[in-house]
This record gives structure tokens, C-alpha cells and sequence, in this order.
DNA sequence: TGGCCAACCGAACGAAATTCGGCCGCTCAG
DNA sequence: CTGAGCGGCCGAATTTCGTTCGGTTGGCCA
């Protein structure tokens, strides 16, 4: 995890499709070199995948929410079922599950307000949901580049 | 946005590394065919690019939250500058504008709890904030593959 | 019914990925 | 101090792929 692999990682992530020779050619090194640095990455697992990257507004799916919900106690045996309800939902972009005054945040993408409101009437219904709160996002922007951190001084 | 596009879109967010052969041989297309459609849904904005995606484990950012931030209200007209100052955090992943009961929710990963109370102190420090909450992430699971909703019955 | 247009195909060409043998420099043991 | 071993890098050769382009087809509208 030196230097070259950390400049591969930031190449990469932001545009997966780069060539080899090219990427080389920009960090003065061969491209079997090259191709050897980014294997071993796959293989240590530090990239786990490469995937393209779809813009909701252009598949009309412009209206996104958090659904904050916290199940009821007795049901909480149930939670990794219900995790997977949720994460079976298309709409469903990310979950996650908390600590704090709810269990679950999910984070949907819909068509419109009235998808979404659809969309809570629906997950309402479960009975082992004892709070649910949806609030709207008004802007979501997600960090292309993730690097190591440098140890805090 | 046919039957091909949508299986191009599966295809290239499962692993954005396909080769245009491959991908035209499993659908039973032309190469040059395959070539052009996807043109097209990057021309088109559906695609909007191709990311490595880099896992957090691998670079010993295990710890991941949600800090839950509420402005002053007296703060509100610098959300904008208050925002571009949490997006340049290297500890944040993404963040949301919402509505609701918080302005802000950040997704960090860090290295540890200690980093993590490290930043929250460091974000404390910030004059506009109202109220802060911070939630430990016992999971988080991204949905790697988004698709058109079909109209609801 | 005839013409037009968009989309698809397949071959050809240039460029890229991948392999592999050899070389260099570092490390560690003798 | 020195020599062997080893990991990593390089560059050429081979194979595979991306990309272009001219021709063809099928559907649609006048």
C-alpha cells in the first residue's frame, strides 16, 4: 500500500475504464507493472469491484428520501429479516443499520412525492415497525475518491 | 431505454470491466452494435461514469456513522458553505441535505471510535451548528445494481 | 407501394491487455 | 564483507479487444 498503489486507487476510482498503458504512462512506470499493481489489489481486496455509476434523474427516479425506522422491541429478533425486506425493495439504494433513536435508515430513490408516499404506506403495513419518519433529500452528493486517511497528528 | 439498454445497465454496474465482446456475445448482439448503445446511454447521461470501488476494511476505515447535524436557524443562509465544508472532510463518504428534524446527515468512515469522537469534536467546534447526534453504523449494504422502477399498478 | 431513416451487422485496422523471460537492487545469512 | 536468494520492475511478443465504416435490412410514413 505505497505511494503508486494509492495513485492507482485514486485514478481508478475515478474512471474505472482508464487503460492500462494510459495509467501507466501518467505514473512513469511499465504497463505489466502497472497491470501487476492493480491485481494485487484486486487480490488483497482492497478494489472490490468496478461499477458504472447511473444517474437517477435520467431513469426518472429524481425523488429521494431517508426512511428513518425503529422497530419495536419484541421484534427486534426479527431485524435481519426485516433488513432484508428492505434491501429487496428496488427502490431501496442503501440501508443502514444504527445505533441511536432509530434501528434503520434507508435511502430511496422514487419517481416522484407520491411514490414516495406510496412507498411509506407500504413499509407501514410491517408489524414489526414501531416508528417510522421519511424525510426528504434535498441533496445528496457522494465522494467518488475514497483514500486512507493519514494518521491524525 | 429498450430490453438492451436495461440489460447493458445490469451488466456494466455488476462489473464495469466487461469487455464489449463479452458483453455482446451474452446478449447476442454485434460488437459494434454493443459499442454504440452504450455510447449512447453515456451521450444520454444514464451512465454517468465508471468507478473502482474500494473497500474500507482494506484501507483500516472500519468505523462508519451517521452524524446527524441541525444548524441554527440564524445559521441557515451559510448551509451551502457549511456543506462544501463537510463534503472536504476525507472522513466523509456522502452527505444528505434533508428535511425533517436534522438540515444534514454525514456518512463518515474512520478508522476507529477514538477518530470518530475526534471528529465529531472537530465538527462541534463549528459556530452554525444547532444540535449534533452521532449514530455508529453497525451496517450498511449498497445496492450496486439501480434499475427504472416499473410504473406501479 | 415506394422511399427514407434508424439501427444493426461484420470485416478490417489500429490499439490495448496480458504473458513471460530476464534484469536489477535489496536483504539476509554465512 | 560477500554471495545467494528473492521480490519487483521492465520490455518485447502474442493474443485479444476496441473502434470505425460501408453495406444491409426492416419498419414507418407519405
Amino acid at each position: 500500500m505505497d505511494e503508486l498503489d494509492t495513485a492507482l486507487l485514486r485514478i481508478l476510482q475515478n474512471d474505472a475504464r482508464r487503460t492500462n498503458r494510459d495509467m501507466a504512462a501518467e505514473l512513469g512506470i511499465a504497463p505489466s507493472t502497472c497491470l501487476e499493481r492493480i491485481r494485487g489489489l484486486r487480490e488483497r481486496g482492497v478494489i472490490s469491484g468496478y461499477h458504472a455509476a447511473v444517474d437517477l434523474h435520467a431513469i426518472d427516479r429524481s425523488t429521494q428520501a431517508i426512511i428513518s425506522i425503529k422497530l419495536r422491541p419484541q421484534a427486534m429478533a426479527v431485524a435481519t429479516a426485516f433488513q432484508d425486506y428492505v434491501q429487496s425493495l428496488p427502490q431501496t439504494l442503501e440501508m443502514f443499520m444504527v445505533s441511536g433513536a432509530s434501528d434503520f435508515l434507508a435511502h430511496v430513490a422514487v419517481k416522484d412525492t407520491q411514490a414516495l408516499r406510496d412507498l411509506v404506506l407500504q413499509l407501514a403495513k410491517r408489524q414489526e415497525i414501531g416508528d417510522i419518519r421519511s424525510s426528504v433529500v434535498f441533496e445528496h452528493h457522494r465522494r467518488t475518491t475514497v483514500m486512507p486517511l493519514p494518521p491524525p497528528r
